[in-house]
DNA sequence: ATCATTGTATTAAGGTATCAATACAATGAT
DNA sequence: ATCATTGTATTGATACCTTAATACAATGAT
């Protein structure tokens, strides 16, 4: 697999979008075992500092929580994660819509624009 | 009016897409003079060697040219323009499609889910 | 001729992101 | 006890973004 980052973008910013799309789909689930810091390094192919400023900010938010010398998990609360997709999803619909307003496109124009766009 | 920006990325990159909505929108028409870069910076609250940059960036895709000591100007090309405002709604419809795939949601579902939202 | 305005260029400073190279502490396995 | 693995912290180097403060050249208006 192969990771591409937007240069206009810090890495670690990107590399939390990452993981909030694996924690939403479920690629890694409740309560389940990370990787190591260093493991998800070579992953993503991205110096371990760098990692593990991604995965603090993912603590931040009580997506996932450290045990010391044991690893890093999953949150168990499963709601959270409910509330990560959900918000995750409006995100994405709002700023479509924002974009398209920017250009002179209403709501109905912008549901009807995407129809003829392939997936 | 007041721009915000996002500080994790580049402001010249966040003035060149305000740029880009000006031109497509036709805030500023094909041919006509634009506001000096002094003004813009002024305008956007940045300084004026970022307005600059984003100016230089719009004009290496031909979006505006410039008359040197005389100011800089919307290209006459509405094609170009027509060109911009085509990709810009086509990539914001595909980021959003790509988005929800992330998460499990096909095209159908995808636009299903819009209908739901408020703009 | 003089002046304001235009785009453009330069230099210096500060902040942040990134990577590299280490180092340390704590735990579990051997 | 020893070792590997875990998260975590530190330091240094490099690069880029941003701002500030100037400066210069060319044009049009006065």
């Amino acid at each position: 697999m192969v990771f591409e980052f937007d240069n206009n973008i810090p890495i670690y910013i990107q590399l939390l979008e990452y993981m909030k799309i694996y924690l939403i789909s479920g690629t890694f689930k409740c309560g389940e075992k990370l990787p190591s810091v260093r493991e998800f390094a070579q992953t993503f192919k991205v110096n371990p500092n760098t990692m593990q400023k991604a995965l603090s900010e993912l603590e931040n938010m009580n997506l996932i929580y450290t045990e010391r010398t044991n690893g890093k998990f999953v949150t168990k609360d499963s709601q959270l994660i409910e509330k990560l997709k959900d918000e995750y999803a409006i995100t994405l619909a709002k700023s479509y819509f924002q974009g398209m307003k920017r250009i002179g496109l209403g709501k109905a124009d912008s549901i009807r624009y995407l129809e003829g766009i392939e997936e």
